[in-house]
Formats: structure tokens, C-alpha cells, sequence
DNA sequence: TCGTCTCACACATTTGAAGAGC
DNA sequence: AGCTCTTCAAATGTGTGAGACG
């Protein structure tokens, strides 16, 4: 799917990628869609089973650490938020890792993209997070590329990789390209890294990593204190907020009283126009500010505020002995280290080793102490200790399959390290249940303060690559509906869900994710998920607007997310200190395995849990590798559609087709064997789509739904006679995306808006005329998966084509809030207007700067940028990719904009 | 009334340009 | 002329609190 079409700037160079913005058009849900995706379970999004890896793939050793775990680790025991704002917002803590197992010669691209975890909307109350009814409609995907994409395998592997660039908005008609987030609604961040060995080879290896620490809670202002606190302490530029900083509140308390002092007295003075009187109130002026200095200082230490003098000063901090309560201590040391730059490595290493250090203090019972553990409902939770180390997850791990999981997050609470959070399975997490019976689960718990992490997610080394395998890519179709892997599903289920979800309970089989509630003991268990079900989840979904089967909802999508995590799969490092690994998503085989959900989150994610599912992955718990790599699991993929989608296989299906992990690629022909397997494992397997899609979408799905499997796999044209397009090969599981298969937006407005509104200037070679109308067809643009990432892949295909006219998917950029179906929009208007033709494009100047771009961290490229990269738009006459091209703009931006954001969504982006 | 969001604010950090020195 | 280093200003990132909005 990848290719330059897709990722043009990635062909211009280095600076074009930091510049260019990529959007895809993946229209948003359609209302219908969001509707469903609500009643969707979490479950649904599991990711891929990872089927058989390809042995030989090299990918199989690819893995990921999250380098700043324990910073992250951290902030999910506290329940992660993250501030969304108009203007776009960072994240902090940033998202860093480090890559091994690339083969040093190879391209790749590494791309962020962030899944909603449930399709539940959160609220903070009692100190702590509960579900209060359904998620908004999805949002269109967004993609963000590293700015040094792509770059060797030893580019990125020696290095510390930071997305700090990418931004976080909650402007829906945001046009600056930054990731678009609803408030108040939990994600997950996952990091795709494709392989791109030519420009039309991308693809052809494609791993998705998660990381179940890096869930987080979007807010416009922070609710948890502690979380402010903890933001504080870690982040340099909030420096000027700590205790002894200029910003602190005392400080600022002072202003403000001079502020009202001088105010006053100028009142005073204008009132009085008595100089004398004037003179006298100065005094008093004076005193006041200083009298409430002393008062605050008083006061302060006292106040929750992150400004007590419990948090020590990065000084203070290194030296105090008090113990912080949320391992303050070993932020602040941390801080100035981490904040500081981007991190070399050593410097990333000494932090992980003080955040290792602060992370092991907060599982100290004083912290969990501190933060409420997540109440369930009835029972109790075995709290979860966090797991620092990765240890915690091999208890959890394999366990079959679906799971239930619960067992395993047995072995998590139990963990001693483990700050007592109570975890809730996979199952139990509110937004994954679907299951009807949940309905009270709809509520969260009370007790349920986040909502915990899933367990898997709680890894903080999970991660699922999605190796494509061969099969992923023809099997998967995100958006099949039907494939074998969600046949299971009853039809009274969400249908159009892939997922199966047994509607008496609610489970979903699909994949990983499942938690019927019945299968998972958590959800038998009611007292067992410590978080609160999403409202809206299926049959009970309240809203009646949703359509029933439509459930699917994104948020099913978003859910699946977790699966990844699946403990089993991944290696619970013993040491807890070790970064986590993120591993490629467990292949099909974990599936078992990864379902796990009991774990909770070793780390004791308040986040509710995000339901793994797993069960599909379950299978392959086994091994799970420690917390470290999970290269194989890769190459079973297919499960892993989620995840990454499928990846393309790497052999490269004839077909080319790039599936995109969305369920739909599941769905596809060989995968339908796979998806069996694959259902189950999904840990963070994309969701598929599928499913739910073509049930719900009524239109779409008939074809589309074959169609949108076609989607996902949508072949590229390729030069490569061959194979399947490398490019097409790659999908981008956005879990979501699938969910919302979205309709393809049009391509007018595609066109027209990022022709008109990028124009050029990013890709003036690119001849306008050159646009292949044909290419493009509307029609030919086969809906929009769900993924966003895979929907840009599938975009690029020229294969697509058929898909395009697929009604189902409600398409329309337009859309974005939700298309209806009908609405979808041809492309038509960008086959023929599209400016961009061009057939190549060189850009020799930017070539050599690939490596060099961005990422401060990032030291100088290692390698020659691409020269064989040349630009070309067009490479295939045949393709209708053209209108990669189209979306493909430069940002505004700002001058220190890196990255490159790849919009999925239909929408145009203003 | 409550919850949520937006905005302006002040401070800290980062970035890049300009200048000086070699 | 070219390079390196330092300085400075602007841009950007950050949390806070007041106010607006529904």
C-alpha cells in the first residue's frame, strides 16, 4: 500500500517529509458506522492472530522498545492523559523507542498512528475515570510518518526514535494534519514500521507495535492533579510550573495578588485621584502580595497542587528522601535528562534507568495508596501491581485463548511489585464489553477508576508487529465482513462485525479481543472488570440511533488495541526495569496467548483494560517471548491484522494487494483460515472491519465488503510485475479505520482540497495534466478501510478501483463527522483534475538529507538517502494512486514541524 | 448548576539567525 | 572564504485559571 504515491515526500526527501502531510481521505464513519462501531465491542478490534510467521523473514526479529517505559509506565499507573487542543498539542511523556532486528540495509518507514482503545467516552469522577456513555464518531485517521522516513533499518536502530513531533487536536476540520483525538476519550498510540525497500516496494514487511503503557485519556484540561503533577516534574517546558519555578504557584499566586493589589490601588487611585492616598495604599499593596507569598507558601505544601514541596525541585527531588508519591522522585531526576534532548542514548539509558528506578517506586503500595484503585465493581479487582517489569506479563501469558483470560490477570495482581491496581481484564474493560449483559458494566463501576489498562496493554513491551505474511495481505480484507475469522459471529451479533460476538454475552470472538463476556471470566465476572463498560456497547447500546449491527463501531475498533499487550505473547521480562519491548504483534499463534486478559496491566494501568482478546491470539501464548521481541508471532500476521494489518506479506501476494490489517483484510481469501486463528489473537489486531462493516453497512457491504477486503489488499499497481505491489502490501491497521470503513471520501473533495489547497508547492514537478483521470476513478477508489493507514495504503492502490464504488462505505470526505453511504463520494474528480500526474519526480536536493531531518535526536543520516528513490509520483501508469499525491500537502506548519501526518480520513483538511 | 472547552497568560525550552573569532 | 562558536530573538511548548458555552 505504502509507496511513494502514498508517501511522496518520503521519495522527495527528508525535508519534504518533515513538510508534507499526507492525507488520505478516509471518510469517517459513517453515522451509521459510529452507531455501530459504539456497540461494538472492544473486543472486535483485536488485532490479527498472528498466523505462521514466515520463518525466514527477517522481520520476525524486529522488535521495539518503548524507551521511556517507565515514565510511561508511570503516567498509566496514574491513569495517562493528554492535553488535545485546537492548535495541536504534544505528548508527553513522548513516544521513544528503539528498533532492533531491521536489516541495516533495508528501507523503512515508521509511521504513529493512535487508536481509540473503547468506544466509550470517559469522564473523571471520584478520582477516577468512568465511562459515561458511548464514543463520538470516530475521527478521520491520521497517520503521523518520522520525519526521517524512510530510512535504513540502521538508521532507526541506532538511535533513539521520537515522535514528538507529532501533535494531538481535537479540531475535527484541523488542516494542519496533526492526529486528531476526541477529549475525553482513551487511545492507544501505535507504531507501524514498514519496510520499504524501493519506493514501489513498500510494504512488504510492515510490524505494529504497541505499547499498553501508552494509553492515554485525551482531555482539554488536566483532571487528575497527579497527573499534573507528574506532567510537571517530567516535562521541561512545564519547568516553570514546579515548586521552584518561576510559574509555580506561589508564584503565581503572588502575581496575581500584586496584579490585584496594583489593580486595586490604581482603582484606588483613579478613584481617589489623591496622590497622598495613593502613597499610603502602596504600602499596604505591598504587604498584601507579600503576606499572601507567606500565605502560600504555607499553604502550598499542603495543597494537592503538583507544587508541594513534596515535589522536590529537580534538585530537591534527587536529594529528598521523601518518597513521591507517584515516583515523583524519579521524574525529576529524569526529567532534565529526558526533557533535554531528544535523547541520545545514553542519556535515554540513564533515564530509563531512573525511570525504571521512579517506576518501581510507584508500584510501592504508598503510591497506589495515593491513587484509587480502580474500583470494580463488585469484586474487587485483584489490584494490579504494576508491572514494571515485563515479568508480569509472562505470568499472564498464554493462557488461551479467549480467554478469558481471567485467570491471567490472576497471576498479575498477584504480582507483588505490582502497585495494587486493580486491573481489570481485558474483558472486564467497559468499553470492550459488549456484551449486553455489561449493560451495568456501561456504567463503569464505580470503583472503577480508569479504566484500567488492558493487561496486555499493559505491557510495556508488547507490541504486536504484524508481519505480513502473505497471506495477510490477500486474506485479509479489513472490511470482509464475513471471513471465516468472523463467521464465527452470530448474526444477532453485530454482523457486520466481523467480530463474533455472542450477543448473549457479548463476546466478541474475534480475535483476541473477545471477551465475550461470558467466554472471559472477567466478564463473567462483573466484579472483575475494574472498568466500567461503555454504554455504548452493543446490543444494549443505548443510543438508539446506532443501528444495531453497525455497532461496529469504531470504537470496537479502537478497542482492540489492546490485544497486542496480549501477555502471553509478550515476554514478561523479569527484570522490570527493562524497557519494554514492544513486540510485533504476536502472530496468529498467540492469539491464545495474548488474550491473557486478566492481566491487567502489570502496570497498573488505571485505564480500564482494554479487552484483548485475544482469544483468537491466544494461541500463541506460549512463547511468549519475553517482554522482549516477538519476531515470529510476525509472521503469522495475518492474525494480526490489527495490528498492522496485514502486512503485506512479505512474499508479497501476487495479488500485491497491500491489506490493511483491517479486519477486512482478515477476511480475505487465505485468511479466512487465518483469521480463525487469527480472531482470537488479536490482540491489538486491527479489528476488523469486516465484520461489523458489511453487516452494518447495508450497501456497502455486499460488495464492499468483498470489496473492502479488497481494500485493504488493495494492489498497488506496481511497477513490480510480480508480486502484489509492495506498497499495497502494506496496510496500516488502524484498527479503528476498519471499523469505519469508511466510506472513501470523495475524491473531489479530495482533489479539490489538496489540490487547491496544497497545491503545489510541495510537488511542483508534478505536472497536473499528468493526472490519470482513469487512475482514479471514483470508483475506482474502493471505500476507505477503516484504518486509516490502511485505507491511505489502500488508497494508493490502484486496484482499489473497484472498491470505489463500493456505497457501503460511507465515504465522502465529507463525512468526516459520518457519511452516509450514499454520500459516498467518487473520485472521480481527482482522476481527471488531479494536478498531479507527474510520472517522477526527482528531487536530488532532498534526497541526501533523509537521515538528517528531524528527529533531533536523531543523528545525522547514516546512509545515502535514497537515490534510487526518485521521485515518482506516477510510477505506475496504471495506478490510481495518483491521488496519494493529491492528499499529499505541505503543512503549514510551523517551522519546527517534523513529521510527516497522513490524514486517513476522508475529509478534507482545511 | 455542572461539565467541558477555549483563551490569554507567564514561563521554559528549542530553534535558527546573526555576529564574532579563528 | 569557510568554519566553528557564542549570543540573541523568535517560535514553540507547557500548565494555569478565568471565562464562555451548552
Amino acid at each position: 500500500m505504502l509507496g511513494v504515491e502514498m508517501y511522496p515526500s518520503l521519495a522527495l526527501g527528508p525535508q519534504r517529509l518533515s513538510d508534507c502531510y499526507y492525507r488520505a481521505h478516509v471518510p469517517l464513519y459513517p453515522t451509521t458506522c459510529d452507531m455501530a462501531a459504539r456497540g461494538l465491542p472492544p473486543r472486535l478490534l483485536q488485532p490479527p492472530p498472528a498466523t505462521a510467521e514466515t520463518p525466514g523473514t527477517p522481520q520476525d526479529s524486529v522488535k521495539m522498545e518503548l524507551e521511556n517505559a517507565s515514565l510511561w509506565k508511570q503516567f498509566s499507573t496514574v491513569g495517562t492523559e493528554m492535553i488535545v487542543t485546537k492548535k495541536g498539542r504534544r505528548m508527553f511523556p513522548q513516544l521513544r523507542m528503539k528498533l532492533s532486528g531491521l536489516n541495516p540495509s533495508l528501507r523503512y518507514i515508521l509511521l504513529l498512528d493512535i487508536l481509540p482503545v473503547d468506544s466509550s467516552r470517559y469522564r473523571f469522577q471520584d478520582n477516577s475515570w468512568q465511562v459515561v456513555g458511548g464514543a463520538e464518531a470516530r475521527l478521520p485517521d491520521r497517520v503521523f510518518i518520522h520525519p526521517d522516513s524512510p530510512a535504513t533499518g540502521e538508521h532507526w536502530q541506532n538511535r533513539t526514535i521520537s515522535f514528538h513531533r507529532a501533535k494531538l487536536t481535537n479540531n475535527t476540520l484541523d488542516a494542519q494534519g496533526y492526529i486528531i483525538l476526541h477529549s475525553l476519550h482513551r487511545y492507544q498510540p501505535r507504531v507501524h514500521v514498514i519496510e520499504a525497500r524501493d519506493v514501489l516496494m513498500w510494504g512488504r514487511a510492515q510490524h505494529s507495535f504497541t505499547f499498553p503503557e501508552t494509553q492515554f485519556i485525551t482531555v482539554t484540561a488536566y483532571q487528575n492533579s497527579k497527573i499534573t503533577e507528574l506532567k510537571i516534574n517530567s516535562n521541561p517546558f512545564a519547568k516553570g510550573f514546579r515548586e521552584n519555578g518561576m510559574n509555580c504557584k506561589k508564584q503565581r499566586e503572588a502575581r496575581l495578588k500584586r496584579k490585584i493589589t496594583s489593580n486595586q490601588e490604581e482603582c484606588l487611585d483613579i478613584e481617589s485621584c489623591d496622590p497622598c492616598d495613593s502613597t499610603e495604599l502602596l504600602p499596604q499593596s505591598v504587604e498584601i502580595p507579600s503576606s499572601a507569598l507567606s500565605i502560600i507558601n504555607t499553604a502550598l505544601p499542603i495543597t494537592d497542587s503538583g507544587f508541594h514541596t513534596e515535589v522536590p525541585s529537580l534538585l530537591d527531588q534527587t536529594v529528598s528522601d521523601q518518597p513521591l508519591v507517584l515516583g515523583q522522585e524519579f521524574l525529576t531526576s529524569e526529567i532534565p535528562s529526558m526533557e533535554n534532548q531528544q535523547q541520545t542514548a545514553s542519556e535515554n539509558n540513564v533515564n530509563n534507568t531512573l525511570m525504571d528506578g521512579s517506576g518501581q517506586m510507584m508500584g510501592l503500595s504508598g503510591y497506589t495508596s495515593t491513587f484509587p484503585t480502580p474500583q470494580l465493581s463488585s469484586s474487587s479487582h485483584a489490584s494490579v501491581p504494576l508491572p514494571q517489569s515485563s515479568s508480569i506479563y509472562s505470568m499472564v501469558s498464554s493462557t488461551q485463548n479467549s480467554g478469558l483470560q481471567l485467570p491471567q490477570s490472576s497471576p498479575i495482581s498477584s504480582p507483588p511489585s505490582m502497585s495494587t491496581y486493580s486491573s481489570m481484564p481485558s474483558s472486564d474493560h467497559p468499553g470492550l464489553n459488549t456484551s449486553t449483559t455489561m449493560p451495568s458494566s456501561t456504567t463503569s463501576p464505580p470503583g472503577s477508576s480508569y479504566p484500567p489498562i488492558s493487561p496486555h496493554l499493559l505491557h510495556s513491551s508488547s507490541y504486536h508487529s504484524f508481519l505480513p505474511t502473505d497471506q495477510s495481505q490477500d486474506n485479509l480484507s479489513p472490511h470482509t465482513p464475513t471471513n471465516p475469522p468472523f463467521q464465527s459471529i452470530p448474526p444477532s451479533s453485530c454482523q457486520g462485525s466481523g467480530l463474533t460476538i455472542d450477543p448473549g454475552q457479548n463476546q466478541v470472538d474475534y480475535g483476541g479481543l473477545s471477551s465475550s463476556n461470558a467466554t472471559t471470566p472477567a466478564v463473567q465476572n462483573p466484579t472483575q472488570t475494574a472498568f466500567p463498560f461503555p454504554p455504548v456497547q452493543s446490543s444494549n447500546d443505548p443510543d438508539p440511533t446506532s443501528p444495531p449491527c453497525q455497532s461496529l463501531p469504531q470504537s470496537a475498533l479502537a478497542f482492540q488495541p489492546v490485544p497486542q499487550c496480549n501477555p502471553n505473547q509478550i515476554p514478561t521480562p523479569s527484570d522490570p526495569n527493562t524497557t519494554p519491548t514492544a513486540f510485533p504483534f504476536p502472530p496468529a499463534a498467540h492469539s491464545n496467548s495474548i488474550m491473557t486478559p486478566s492481566n491487567p496491566n502489570p502496570m497498573g494501568f488505571p485505564f480500564p483494560p482494554v479487552q484483548q482478546n485475544h482469544s483468537h491470539n491466544l494461541g500463541t501464548p506460549g512463547p511468549t517471548p519475553p517482554t522482549d521481541s516477538f519476531p515470529a508471532s510476525q509472521s503469522t500476521s495475518i492474525s494480526g491484522l490489527r495490528t498492522i494489518p496485514e502486512i503485506p506479506n512479505p512474499i508479497y501476494p501476487t495479488t500485491g494487494s497491500f491489506s490493511l490489517p483491517s479486519t477486512n483484510v482478515i477476511h480475505q481469501g487465505p485468511m479466512q483460515s487465518v483469521s480463525n486463528t487469527l480472531q482470537p489473537t488479536t490482540a491489538y489486531g486491527v479489528p476488523s472491519f469486516p465484520a461489523s462493516l458489511p453487516k452494518h453497512t447495508p450497501g456497502p457491504l455486499q460488495n464492499p465488503a468483498p470489496i473492502l477486503t479488497s481494500h485493504t489488499s488493495y494492489p498497488f499497481p506496481t511497477p513490480i510485475p510480480s508480486g502484489p505491489h509492495p506498497l499495497q502490501c502494506l496496510t496500516l491497521p488502524s484498527s479503528s479505520s476498519i471499523h469505519s470503513v469508511p466510506a472513501i471520501p470523495n475524491t473531489t473533495q479530495i482533489q479539490s482540497t489538496f489540490s487547491q489547497s496544497y497545491p503545489n508547492p510541495s510537488f511542483p514537478h508534478i505536472p497536473p495534466q499528468t493526472a490519470n483521470p482513469c487512475q482514479i476513478t471514483s470508483q475506482s477508489f474502493p471505500p476507505i478501510q477503516t484504518s486509516s493507514t490502511s485505507q491511505l495504503l489502500s488508497q494508493f492502490n490502484p486496484l482499489v478501483p473497484q472498491a470505489s464504488t463500493h456505497p457501503q462505505c460511507p465515504s465522502s470526505s465529507n463525512a468526516y463527522p459520518a457519511v452516509a453511504p450514499t454520500e459516498i463520494g467518487t473520485f472521480s474528480q481527482l482522476s481527471s483534475a488531479a494536478p498531479y500526474l507527474p510520472d517522477m519526480v526527482l528531487h536530488p536536493s532532498l534526497l541526501p538529507s533523509l537521515d538528517s531531518s528531524l528527529s533531533s535526536s536523531s543523528p545525522p543520516s547514516l546512509y545515502n538517502p535514497f537515490p534510487s528513490y526518485s521521485l515518482r509520483l506516477c510510477q505506475d501508469p496504471r495506478s490510481t494512486l495518483h491521488l496519494p499525491l493529491r492528499h499529499i500537502y505541505r503543512p503549514p506548519q510551523h517551522a519546527h514541524g517534523q513529521g510527516s501526518y497522513f490524514d486517513l480520513s476522508g475529509r478534507a483538511v482545511f
